[in-house]
DNA sequence: CTCAATAGCGCG
DNA sequence: AAAGCGCGCTATTGAG
């Protein structure tokens, strides 16, 4: 990656004889959708009235773009990231008396009750693509020691289990089925064994578009179904899981009675567009209000138990005269760094007081992983 | 120079 | 435009 990265210092293109700057999404626009011959009467407009140069929608226009610039873009957009944000940035971080990079986690930065990090933020080391994922090599345990990570498997999804009381749903974490493949095989009525991986990512973004409260249009969006498609899909989803139907429609109730919703623990969320009835908020801004509150209960009660966990395990560790340190959380996620010595015993101990950290009427799981850097965790 | 708004994109 | 939630950081742009 340190040659991709060196090769992008240069962010001057020259394209249908004109320079431009390729940070400069305006510049980009306008030479790219109106100079070359791309159809650009549908493309979407940003708020200040330009093309938008969107990674999704530059994505779509590989395919009909001859001059091969929508992929060169991407492929310089995700390189300048990582150089700016991380490989540049994170050094001149580093703290001169210990050597080590020291995150601010600010306990009132998200609205649901997550933590939020940042001066570094190290909640988005990058990891879901492998030129990204290179960044995760330089941060390494001290001599000796080792990274202990240890994550909650779909906690949301069990957290809307528990919530909902979908007998579906909650069946499927009490026999730990793969719950995107479960949910494929219910909505289109076949055996398990028969989900086609295509079915089973399908399902996967359903089910998490439906704790973001997403609508038909946008399941049509992206798949290949029309809306009306996509409207008896959905119709078909809740059919198979009443209990889900009934955890919107319940929330969105609360949110315009009592003009607030709350996490299983009681950290609320007010909602005073969708309270007051002359509220004069449009209906954009009420729909955005329904999906916030109807995440908050389920992204808001995933804080709530890992903070939890974060307290017995502090405590736990003390008591129990470990070196280990907790060194990070990344929402459902710990990592900690232990002496080669207490690994095991550390990596028992923080998956099991993150197991029982709350009872829900599901399990919740956790997967843990140990390695000497943050890019080489294994099991 | 600082400040705010905008576009874009990294993560869960 | 906006049509799935929650964040923070970088670069550009335009203003004072």
């Amino acid at each position: 990656m340190d040659e991709q990265i060196q090769a992008i210092s240069q962010p001057i293109f020259a394209i249908a004889g004109r320079e431009f700057n390729l940070n400069s999404t305006q510049q980009v626009s306008d030479v790219l959708f109106k100079e070359l011959d791309l159809p650009h009467e549908r493309l979407r407009k940003t708020k200040s009235g330009h093309f938008s140069t969107a990674s999704d929608v530059l994505e779509n226009l590989i395919e009909q773009d001859e001059t091969g610039i929508a992929q060169k873009m991407l492929e310089y957009r995700e390189m300048q990231k990582l150089k700016s944000t991380y490989v540049d940035s994170l050094p001149t971080m580093i703290h001169p008396l210990t050597g080590r990079l020291h995150t601010s986690l600010s306990q009132t930065g998200a609205a649901t009750g997550r933590l939020s990090s940042s001066n570094p933020n190290l909640q988005n080391i990058p990891i879901r693509n492998e030129a990204g994922r290179q960044i995760r090599r330089g941060f390494v345990a001290r001599p000796g020691w080792q990274f202990v990570a240890a994550d909650y498997s779909q906690v949301e999804l069990r957290i809307l289990a528990h919530v909902s009381g979908d007998t579906g749903l909650v069946e499927a974490f009490r026999l730990d089925q793969d719950i995107h493949k479960a949910t494929a095989a219910a909505v289109f009525s076949i055996p398990l064994e028969k989900v086609t991986f295509e079915q089973r990512r399908f399902a996967k973004a359903v089910n998490f578009g439906l704790i973001y409260g997403m609508g038909a249009f946008r399941l049509a969006r992206d798949s290949e179904m029309t809306l009306g498609e996509a409207e008896r899909f959905i119709e078909a989803y809740f059919k198979q899981f009443p209990g889900i139907q009934g955890y919107l429609e319940g929330t969105k109730r609360q949110a315009a009675e009592k003009g607030y919703v709350e996490t299983l623990l009681g950290r609320r969320r007010y909602f005073e567009i969708l309270h007051n009835p002359k509220s004069s908020a449009n209906h954009n801004e009420k729909e955005r209000a329904r999906r916030e509150a109807i995440n908050h209960p389920i992204q808001g009660t995933a804080a709530d138990i890992i903070k939890l966990a974060m307290v017995e395990i502090h405590k736990a560790l003390q008591e129990g005269g470990y070196a280990a340190k907790m060194l990070l959380q990344i929402h459902d996620e710990l990592i900690f760094e232990a002496p080669e010595a207490e690994v095991e015993a550390v990596r028992e101990l923080v998956v099991r007081l993150m197991s029982n950290a709350y009872t829900l009427a599901v399990p919740l799981k956790v997967e843990a992983s140990v390695g000497k850097s943050w890019y080489a965790l294994k099991e």
